[in-house]
RNA sequence: GCGGGUGUAGCUCAGUUGGUUAGAGCGCCAGUUUGUGGUACUGGAUGUCGUCGGUUCGAUUCCGAUCACUCGCCCCA
């Protein structure tokens, strides 16, 4: 092995794989145009303050997993985690209040200083939507919708589950968190070491243990939806409903919990069986607060995020890329550049080898999956002519220089 | 941050119960075919056996450390 290792938990995208990649991207984008949203661009890093403050302080993504760094002014500046916190941002920096409802898509790198898993890189991709300044719960529904139909064009529906929960408003979480830690205080002696030290910082997670003892003891515990105000039981049955009706199939999951601490209502994930421990390909949830705790004006907002990597593993061949056309020189290179350039300038994906005799130059058309060869023969070349050579077939045929490009259109 | 597994050719992997020139398949290069690829046949090149240290007459093999990858925990996309 080389000495010259990536960073760990990096990772290069050659050709083959980044076409999968954008492929992912691309059509999560395309789907999300068509429900209104535009691209936002943030920048990759921001003051750590905007992360730390957000997420939540004791949030495990700000107490050990951010990149974080002093720059050359000393500013504390932090490689972004996440989507939302930054999109934040730049709603208040923005002055964007004046332009709602809000409808944003984003996609790009994420840093996480996390110990590298299957599915769990350091620099990761995400694809989000951030719906700004809708309350009613329509929003929830249309950002969900999108999330389903963005699955459904990769070819993944059948793979994903959709969970959902609501976590209620500030009055409705307060009460739970209450009936809540009443109850698994009971059993206190009980619960794993994990589930002690959450029973302090963050009892909702407990809900979510992976131990089996703590599972037993999840089961009988109070739900959420015993605790939920009113208002809150009614917006949550509006967004089921909803799904329903659009035909989104969904399992509430009343233990489902978000690992960040600015959601209320509505929380959901699509998750899989298919990626070992990594289950989560999709999640979001509201975040009606958070805009204001960063001190910007109330506004309330929704959203998602997916891991392009994760929905990358599950998906199946992207569409086949485009195969080119093959200028073969067998004298004059210099010429057959030029008739590549022709090509090239009617809107024709062209390969021209830069060194080889012509079996060797075929070889590479091949190779290089081209639908055609152009052979640039000097036989030919005296009858201002050149050979057009069908690679799947094996037929070839002659036609005038001056009309290769009329001819290729017709072919291809 | 914690625990398990694995590091041999570009890739996937075999092998050496410690001994001189370390193997296969795929891929790559060349030829059969000096104006024709994809198939077939023939031949060829390629390794500090992850790194550093220890034991030993001798280490790719045993031991230790380290790094990387991988699986799981925590947590998350």
């Amino acid at each position: 092995m080389s000495s010259l290792q990536p960073v760990r938990g990096t990772h290069d995208l050659l050709p083959e794989e980044s076409r999968r990649h954008r492929w992912v991207e691309e059509a999560a984008f395309a789907a999300a145009r068509r429900y209104g949203f535009g691209e936002v661009m943030t920048p990759i890093f921001e003051f750590t303050e905007v992360f730390a403050r957000t997420l939540g302080e004791t949030s495990d993504v700000v107490t050990k997993e951010m990149y974080t760094f002093a720059d050359r002014s000393g500013e504390s500046i932090t490689l972004r985690p996440e989507g939302t916190a930054g999109v934040a941002r730049a709603f208040i920096s923005g002055g964007l209040a004046q332009s709602l409802p809000l409808k944003l898509f984003y996609r790009g790198p994420m840093f996480r200083h996390e110990r590298p898993q299957k599915g769990r890189l350091r620099q990761f991709h995400q694809v989000g939507v951030e719906l700004l300044g809708v309350e009613s719960p329509l929003a929830d529904i249309e950002v969900i919708a999108l999330a389903w139909r963005v699955l459904s064009e990769l070819g993944l529906a059948g793979k994903v589950r959709l969970e959902i929960n609501t976590l209620g408003d500030a009055e409705s979480r307060e009460a739970y968190r209450n009936t809540l830690t009443a109850y698994l205080s009971q059993f206190r002696l009980s619960l794993s070491e994990d589930s002690r030290n959450r029973l302090e910082r963050n009892p909702l997670r407990i809900l979510d243990s992976k131990d089996e003892g703590d599972k037993r003891i999840v089961e009988g515990a109070p739900v959420m939806t015993d605790s939920l105000t009113p208002a809150a039981r009614e917006f949550f049955q509006t967004v089921t409903n909803g799904l329903g009706m659009l035909g989104i199939p969904f399992i509430i999951n009343p233990r489902l919990v978000r690992g960040l601490d600015y959601y209320c209502h509505t929380a959901f994930e699509f998750t899989t069986t298919s990626l070992g421990a990594q289950g989560t390909v999709l999640a979001g949830g509201r975040y009606d607060e958070l805009i204001a705790t960063m001190g910007g004006p109330r506004t309330p907002g929704i959203g998602w995020a997916a891991g392009v990597e994760r929905l990358s593993m599950l998906v199946d061949e992207p569409p086949a890329a485009v195969r080119p056309v093959a200028v073969i020189p067998m004298g004059d290179e210099l010429a057959a550049m030029h008739v590549a350039e022709r090509l090239r300038r009617a809107g024709q994906t062209v390969e021209m080898g830069f060194s080889g005799n012509m079996k060797k130059r075929m070889a590479r058309a091949n190779k290089a999956n081209a639908r055609f060869a152009v052979i640039l023969g000097e036989e030919e070349a005296q009858r201002r002519a050149v050979t057009i050579r069908d690679l799947d077939g094996g037929s070839q045929e002659e036609v005038p220089l001056a009309s290769l490009e009329e001819h290729l259109g017709r072919l291809l």
